[in-house]
DNA sequence: AACAATATATATCATATTGATATAATACTA
DNA sequence: TAGTATTATATCAATATGATATATATTGTT
């Protein structure tokens, strides 16, 4: 999903600024599945401005910076219905932990042991983070299963994690494989 | 991990010209954990070049474009280790898929259903690729690790998507939730 | 009380990545 | 024989990312 998008389905809950948007995305339902910045969002919502998608009031505060809450127009519900009617892409993951896990015979098996720590609390914090939520009830059917998606297979990389990680690290200690002639 | 790295990844594997990174890329190890375009490659490759952590060798060939080979020079392997020894990021997950099921009940059910169906199915095509993969065998034990972790990532989501679809497809038919406001 | 860090808020800049398109010949398929 | 896939490099425009700038209030630490 492009910024754009993602903007238009976040303010279909609800008002907000830039800066609420980028929060939403964080600690919300999108958490796991998407990123945004703010230098994705800023242009993103001039341009949904620009193209009548949303409609934005300024909000003079004072000891804050001045707030711009952007609001979906109809046109703009309409567009992000279509564009969830739009086929699907195919999921993308790119992990940097395992891009290293494919070297694990050349490296130290220091690094890989401290990898694979970091992974699995990276991976406990998570899944508090969905158990959290789960207690705190759903807004929606989606968001349901969207929060059992994520931590199912949190769960199922933890014990896959576990099952196998002796034998990378027992690899790094005994190397086999030279980088390349 | 940037392209650049990605380079020196593959080429840690053996020489290759930039239309052969791409294809490795895609059906290797690498398959689902990265990916990288051409106007990705051929960028990184000249940089690499020009910082002396690859060496070319022009090919000419009759009937195809000439080939450029790029190899790894001492440098470049050294900087491979280096990079792959830095503190890994967080694994980042980008899914159409579940972004669209945030939506389940504003969606037609059979939009929802159509899409889980296609999402079976790349599961489906994934986990026979990733089975060939391991019936081929394995030229290390961290492509083996991570083989099997995507497979077993895959399974996970395999049999909740089964045991949850049909939640979702019901509250489709029952929508609850207006588009805000 | 002083100081540091975090939260609120928008914005821009350089760099990186992506998707589309150009070019060109061979090989395979309907 | 027409169309598509494969081999091969390259560039361009549009996006996306990460870093940095600016400014103040609140919260936490020593």
């Amino acid at each position: 999903m492009d910024a754009k998008t993602v903007c238009l389905a976040v303010l279909s809950q609800g008002e907000a600024s830039g800066y609420e948007i980028r929060k939403s995305v964080e600690e919300g339902p999108f958490g796991h599945i998407q990123d945004i910045g703010f230098s994705s969002i800023y242009p993103a919502l001039s341009r949904l401005r620009e193209d009548g998608l949303v409609s934005v009031t300024e909000l003079t505060q004072e000891g804050r910076p001045d707030k711009k809450i952007y609001r979906l127009t109809s046109d703009g519900r309409l567009s992000l219905l279509n564009a969830l009617k739009d086929p699907t892409e195919s999921d993308r993951v790119r992990s940097d932990f395992l891009f290293r896990m494919l070297f694990a015979d050349i490296l130290p098996p220091s690094i890989i042991d401290s990898m694979i720590d970091a992974r699995m609390d990276e991976i406990q914090t998570r899944l508090t983070r969905l158990d959290a939520r789960a207690a705190r009830g759903f807004e929606s059917i989606g968001e349901e299963f969207v929060n059992g998606f994520a931590a199912t297979v949190q769960r199922a990389m933890a014990v896959y994690i576990e099952e196998n990680r002796h034998q990378l690290v027992a690899a790094a200690l005994a190397p086999s494989r030279a980088v390349a002639e």
